[in-house]
DNA sequence: GGCGGCATGGTATAATATAACATTCCATGG
DNA sequence: CCATGGAATGTTATATTATACCATGCCGCC
């Protein structure tokens, strides 16, 4: 599935189902502990491609039975963060369920302003400028962050169209 | 000034007077109302090549006698970030003055999770695989983020010999 | 059994940001 | 001259995001 993918209509059920899939088979073999507060978390998050702010998490995971104290879902999130099943999204302060758990990669966000939809997709490395000067300075790249905040195609349209 | 230099000692009355010159001259060219709380958010900016939180510089408006309240230097930032005098580092919810004002350019952050040191440097653009993505989705980029998250050389160092 | 690590539950509070409304100043046109 | 409208400011209140800290339970292991 790529970015584009993604904002079309698809079957949405797959995504969950592979995603979740690959955190079974990491839990079995890594032995971390995908424990009931973290996993749901994870399918809150895979319910859409949307970003989804903690205290919105919260607050289902409060509706759903879990605790409703913000602890509950960072510490959820710091896991999921950790192991590459959930990115945050710094230009919403924001979180997104990956779309590539099986894969070493460095993700990148095409955000839109006007409807906050979140389209992932993955790059190699950071730009090759900011490695440049990260080797000139001594600096060590841990976390590239590389987001595009922009207008989505419908929200473009709609602008063009504010009638409509 | 590249960000190499910005790590090392340097004249920084010339960082401060340069960038604010700067601004002067674009103030009388565009008609843009460079008043004294934005021009002294941006001289605090300018102090130091590090990123300051909002309420960092609240605090100083306040002992300098401007006001007190949030949305004062949140609109001054907002404005000063419109001329493009100020850069939001989205990691950090932080903001530093801009160290090349005078050229259009897309910025990129090195910032040590450490010691939260900052560093500007200037990219041509988005990277491609990004560029691509949104041709691909009919996203219009309008302004790309790109942070590196890692450890500069002074705090690897130090975390190299914590006896230190 | 006791100990250590990890996960959880919870209180409290800190830090970041915006909404909304009133006021002032001043350029400009009637 | 003065009305009017835009831009900047002042201020109150509140929303949103995040962390520090302490207590408890569970489980594997020596």
């Amino acid at each position: 599935m790529t970015a584009a993918d993604a904002m079309r209509p698809h079957d949405h059920g797959d995504c969950i189902s592979r995603v979740l899939d690959e955190a079974e088979r990491r839990v079995s073999q890594d032995k971390v502990n995908f424990t009931p507060v973290r996993r749901h978390v994870l399918e809150i998050l895979l319910e859409s491609h949307a970003a989804m702010p903690a205290y919105g998490l919260l607050k289902r995971l409060d509706e759903d039975g879990f605790g409703s104290q913000p602890p509950v879902v960072y510490r959820a999130l710091d896991f999921l963060m950790d192991q590459g099943f959930v990115h945050r999204v710094e230009r919403l302060n924001a979180f997104v369920a990956c779309m590539y758990p099986h894969e070493a990669h460095t993700p990148a966000f095409l955000v839109c302003r006007k409807c906050r939809s979140v389209a992932e997709t993955r790059v190699a490395s950071a730009p090759a400028a900011l490695r440049q000067e990260a080797q000139a300075t001594g600096f060590a790249i841990e976390r590239p962050v590389m987001e595009a905040e922009g207008l989505c195609r419908d929200c473009a349209s709609r602008e063009a169209a504010p009638c409509a």
